[in-house]
DNA sequence: TTTAAATACGAACATACGTTTTTATCTTGC
DNA sequence: GCAAGATAAAAACGTATGTTCGTATTTAAA
C-alpha cells in the first residue's frame, strides 16, 4: 500500500505526541518502543518519520514545550496580582492545579530529563531555572517587605516547589479531596512555614548562586 | 578461558550491585545493557547470571534492600524520642541525613518504580506506604495533644515528605549551605507550618485510606 | 588428594530496536 | 484536471539486547 484516504500530517503528529506522551509516562522514554507508537497511533514505525526527525526529537520537544507553556501561564497568571503575600497564593493554587492537570507532562519533565542528550538536556534545565526564579524572587519581594521570614529563599523555593510538585503524584481528582481543599492545605502550610514571628533566624549566609535544576545524569 | 584466579562470589556480587546502582541512577534501568553492567564489573555479560538471577531482579533488590534499610533506621532513630515535636524534628534530620547520603537509591525508588513488574512494584509501593505511615503517626499525635493543626495529616504528610526528599535532587556537599543548615530551613518551615495557632482550619473531612505510593505506571 | 561446587569465558540464540529507503497512493494548489 | 508535494506501507539494515549453554579453570570440602 501506500498514502491511506483521509491521512493528515497535522492531525497524525498530534496523534503521536499524545501517543508518546501516555506511552513516556507509563512506561519510560527507553522502554516506549517506536513500533509501540506507531501502533497506538495507527501507522506503521517507519511513517512516524514523516512527522518526527528522531525518538530523541519527540521527547524533546514534549518536556520543552511543556516548560514554555508553565512560565508564559505563570507569568500571565502573576501579572495582575500585586503584593508578595496574594503573588505567593496565587503561585501556589497555580502551580498545584497545572500540575494536577499536566500530571503526565511534569512526571516525564522530570524523570526524563536523563534520557535527553546533553545539548537538550541543557536547555530543559534552563527553562526549568527560569521557572524557580520566578518564585524566588516572590519570596526575597516578601522577605524584603518584612511579610516573609526564612533563613534562605533559595532553599525556601525549593522544598515548596518539590512540596507543591509532590501533589501530582498521589492526586486522584474524585477522591477524599477536592483540588481546592489540597490547595487550601498546602496553602497554609506554606504560608505559615514562611510566617514573620520574633525568632526567626535571619539569613545564614550570603545570596546564592542557584543549583542547578534537579536531575542526577551527565 | 574459564574461571579467573582469585574470583570470589561474594565480591563479585557487591560489585555488580554497586555497579548497577551507579548505572542505573545515570542511565537509568533501561538503558543500562548487561554488557555494560559487566565491563563495569570486570566480567562477561554472561558471568552476571552466576550472581543475580534477572535484570529485573538485580533492580528489584536494589530497591527493597534500600527501603527495608531506610524503616529500619528509622525506627531505631524514633526509638529513643518522645513527644511529638521532638520526634517531628529527629524525622525530619534522620530523612534528609539518610535522603543525602543515599542520593542514588532514593531516586531510582522513585524513578524506576514503573520498572518494576507488578509483583515487586507492589511490594515496594506497601513498603513505602509503611514509612509514610511513621510521619503520619507522628503528626497524628501532635494533634492530639494539640501541639500540631493542620487540617489534613496525610496531605500534611505527603507535603513534608516531597519536600524533604527534594534535597537530594539539589544538594551538594562543600556547596554553599552545609547539610545542618538545609536541616536548620526545613525544620523551621515545617514547624511552622503546623504550628498551632487560632484560626486553623481543623480537619476537612473524615480519616483517609492513604493514597497508593507514588508512581505512575500500572 | 580427590572430588564437587563455584565461577568465569566465549559463543550463540532469538528477538527487538531505531532508522533508512523505495515505492505507491492520496491531497492540494494552480 | 494536472503536477507537485505530502503521507503511508513495506521491507530491509545493522546493531544491540537479555539470556542460555557448554566448557574450562579455580576454589573449597571431604
Amino acid at each position: 500500500m501506500a498514502r491511506t484516504a483521509g491521512s493528515n500530517g497535522t492531525r497524525t503528529l498530534e496523534s503521536i505526541r499524545k501517543a508518546g506522551l501516555r506511552l513516556i509516562y507509563r512506561q519510560g522514554y527507553e522502554a516506549m518502543s517506536l513500533r509501540q507508537l506507531a501502533s497506538e497511533v495507527g501507522i506503521q514505525a517507519g511513517s512516524l518519520y514523516n512527522h518526527i526527525s528522531t525518538k530523541q526529537d519527540l521527547l524533546f520537544d514534549l518536556i520543552r514545550v511543556h516548560m514554555e507553556e508553565l512560565i508564559d501561564r505563570l507569568d500571565k497568571t502573576l501579572e495582575g496580582v500585586a503584593g508578595p503575600s496574594d503573588k505567593l497564593d496565587a503561585f501556589i493554587r497555580f502551580h498545584v492545579e497545572y500540575h494536577i492537570a499536566r500530571k503526565r507532562e511534569v512526571f516525564i519533565s522530570y524523570s526524563e530529563l536523563r534520557s535527553l542528550e546533553p545539548k537538550n538536556y541543557d536547555a530543559i534545565v534552563e527553562l526549568r531555572a527560569r521557572y524557580e526564579r520566578r518564585l524566588i524572587a516572590v519570596l526575597d519581594d516578601g522577605v524584603a517587605a518584612g511579610v516573609f521570614a526564612t533563613a534562605d529563599t533559595t532553599v525556601a523555593a525549593f522544598g515548596i516547589l518539590a512540596m507543591l510538585t509532590g501533589v501530582c503524584t498521589w492526586f486522584k481528582p474524585g477522591g477524599r479531596m477536592t483540588k481546592d481543599e489540597v490547595i487550601a492545605v498546602y496553602t497554609g502550610l506554606v504560608r505559615d512555614g514562611l510566617a514573620r514571628d520574633a525568632d526567626k533566624p535571619k539569613a545564614i549566609s550570603p545570596p546564592p548562586p542557584p543549583p542547578a535544576g534537579g536531575a542526577p545524569g551527565a
